[in-house]
DNA sequence: CTCCAACCTGGAGTGCGCTCCAGGTCAAGC
DNA sequence: GCTTGACCTGGAGCGCACTCCAGGTTGGAG
């Protein structure tokens, strides 16, 4: 229910110890609980702040961001809207990302489809994608 | 057909002119054509490098792993299967990362949708997601 | 009580992929 | 011939997100 060591904290999140240091250091995970020596306590609480920061940090959200997002939910229930806002804005950023990933995923695929054709039947040059890609310098 | 500036090139493959010099500086682009006052000449043939190049940056791939392309493809027909086993191998990853994406894409969504039940008709603390993000600071 | 692995701090360093700069050259239009 | 905007080079600088380090402290096992 409670309390992780810092390398426990880190194996469940998938954050390095110092990751998990640092940011803390810069804001981004506030309040972190300490034993009376100044060993970190990381709470369920705060596994659950990482997870989210997993997925955001995973999805490509710059940690500027993210911290955007974790002092406004410090500041209380008010900025609700804001954040809701600031999540749907990289929510949409997250589906053009997906876009253009599937799409250059489909002409990677071409490109091997081409060198799968190589020893084949007919060796036919000028494929579609444009360029040889063998010595030819063509100037 | 043939010779374009490389503001041209740069319009076209969507690089910077900073970028395409870059790319030429170390060793990615080969052999660029040039006037005979030395201002760049882009080929139809570089283009289409830099298509692909687009293509592989677009999906994660590191500048080194392109220049490894690039070299192989330069040394000739032989190396073709090195070749597309390389692209095979980050097809891989980008099928991971595409995964990845997706998943993380899932929990924001499910984030956002907790934050468009707020202001609805019950306001059930507890939301799945298992952390409040108000000012709790639970310790 | 002793040991030692895990932890602490502040700050410097790293790797990547560009991006910017100064100071000079080129070439197309007038 | 002159102007001017695009281009050239080598090299320095930048932004991001960590990562590493030295030198010291903590705390649970034996």
């Amino acid at each position: 229910m409670s309390g992780y060591a810092p390398s426990e904290a880190a194996r469940r999140s998938g954050f390095s110890l110092d990751t998990l240091r640092y940011y803390e250091k810069i804001g981004l995970l506030a309040d972190v609980g300490r034993t009376t020596g100044g060993q970190r306590v990381f709470t369920d609480d705060d596994l659950g702040w990482l997870v989210l920061f997993r997925c955001l940090r995973d999805t490509g959200m710059p940690i500027a961001q993210m911290c955007r997002y974790a002092e406004l939910a410090r500041e209380g229930e008010h900025t609700a809207d804001e954040r809701r806002e600031l999540l749907q804005q990289h929510a949409a950023r997250v589906e053009e990302q997906m876009l253009l990933l599937s799409r250059q995923y489909e002409h990677l695929r071409e490109k091997i489809r081409f060198y799968e054709r190589l020893p084949g039947p007919v060796p036919e040059t000028d494929q579609p994608t444009a360029n040889r890609l063998g010595p030819a310098v063509s100037r």
